[in-house]
DNA sequence: CTAGTGATGACATGCCGTGTCATCGGGCGT
DNA sequence: ACGCCCGATGACACGGCATGTCATCACTAG
């Protein structure tokens, strides 16, 4: 009845488009102003003008609205892995593909980045699926070198390896304001464990 | 009432004792029965004679009953870290931390920790608890290598490397059933590490 | 004997996340 | 143009999770 009068106002759709940007931008703005743990779902999604339930439809949880930017990074590592040629060593194809990560999905993104980082550290419950990520990561890091024949263990070492890698070369690249770039921090990371190692 | 008459009959103290090791066993009963997803919080409380109230104050949550026996190792970390020889170099204090954890805390649990690793994979709550759990071991080292003066980026590095020690050793002891011992395997490891990055 | 302490029970509450059905607009075929 | 299906959303119900609060009771100290 009232939705009814509301809709033929719009004269459009019965649906404002992307619903899930509008939910993504109302939640960060919540979760900025008054912090993750006191946002509520029914908050966000009244924000943005739907309802709960379509929250959820859209998101599988509070804290998959941080997550949603980098969703597909797990098939372009699988991707990435799959096009280099067979004659690559792991290693080096580990270091190509930070490099071509650092340029693609990192740089130019710093500052929300830096954003996103402050927030998951004030709540456990996003640290956790953070964690949770980085280890999805790995795990499609791991797969790709199965796929290409590695051993098991040699696979997870590798996999493990690199997601170190990224997270502590991205922790510098966020916390040191100089204007470096990700991928040389990076290639400075990886000296510095290599020598550690030696 | 009804608890008074059962209190006069104990006739020791209002309280059965060993509350929380009571809940904890009745968890992983239920657990094991069920899954974790399907056991709610008040069925434990139930089976171990208390209420739901009383097994949050034991637990800061559902997931936390599977990881209770390990909640002393970061600490134990520290003591181990802060109680080593000052001359000591971060890899031959991993390596020794390593083998020392392995023989205190994980030798001779190995069925436990398999039962409870094949739960872990069953719930991705659970995933992500564990997830946090490495990590807070990988602060204690980070901690414990800061405290002996190492710049942030080495410390950071030196504890994820070690935390992924840690896990790929207990993956392969777990997986293979051969009786190797946890501390030959995490050697073995880290010699493939250093391969890899030779 | 009394006051304090600490673990527990009892109750209320609010949010999370899901299942289910109804609704409505757009696209598609005829 | 008509009618049908599809997909996104709303509306509602529901169970579980987690926490705050107060009362209760045994034990202990003085």
């Amino acid at each position: 009845m009232t939705r009814h009068v509301i809709t033929r106002l719009a004269a459009v759709s019965r649906w404002e488009p992307g619903a899930r940007e509008r939910l993504q931008a109302a939640a960060l703005d919540l979760f900025a102003e008054q912090g993750f743990a006191a946002t509520t779902v029914p908050e966000i999604a009244a924000r943005a003008g739907l309802t709960t339930r379509t929250f959820f439809r859209h998101f599988a949880d509070k804290r998959e609205v941080l997550f949603a930017d980098d969703a597909e990074m797990p098939a372009m590592v699988a991707k990435l892995m799959a096009e280099a040629p067979d004659t690559a060593e792991p290693m080096e194809l580990i270091v190509q593909g930070l490099r071509t990560m650092a340029e693609t999905r990192f740089e130019g993104r710093r500052a929300a980045l830096c954003h996103r980082r402050d927030l998951v550290r004030s709540d456990e419950g996003l640290r956790e699926r953070d964690l949770r990520k980085r280890a999805a990561l790995a795990e499609a890091v791991r797969e790709g070198f199965l796929a290409r024949g590695l051993d098991a263990t040699r696979a997870a070492l590798l996999a493990e390896t690199c997601v170190t890698l990224v997270s502590v070369s991205i922790a510098e690249w966020l916390d040191r304001d100089d204007g470096r770039r990700l991928s040389g921090i990076v290639d400075e990371v990886l000296d510095r464990l290599r020598a550690e190692l030696a």
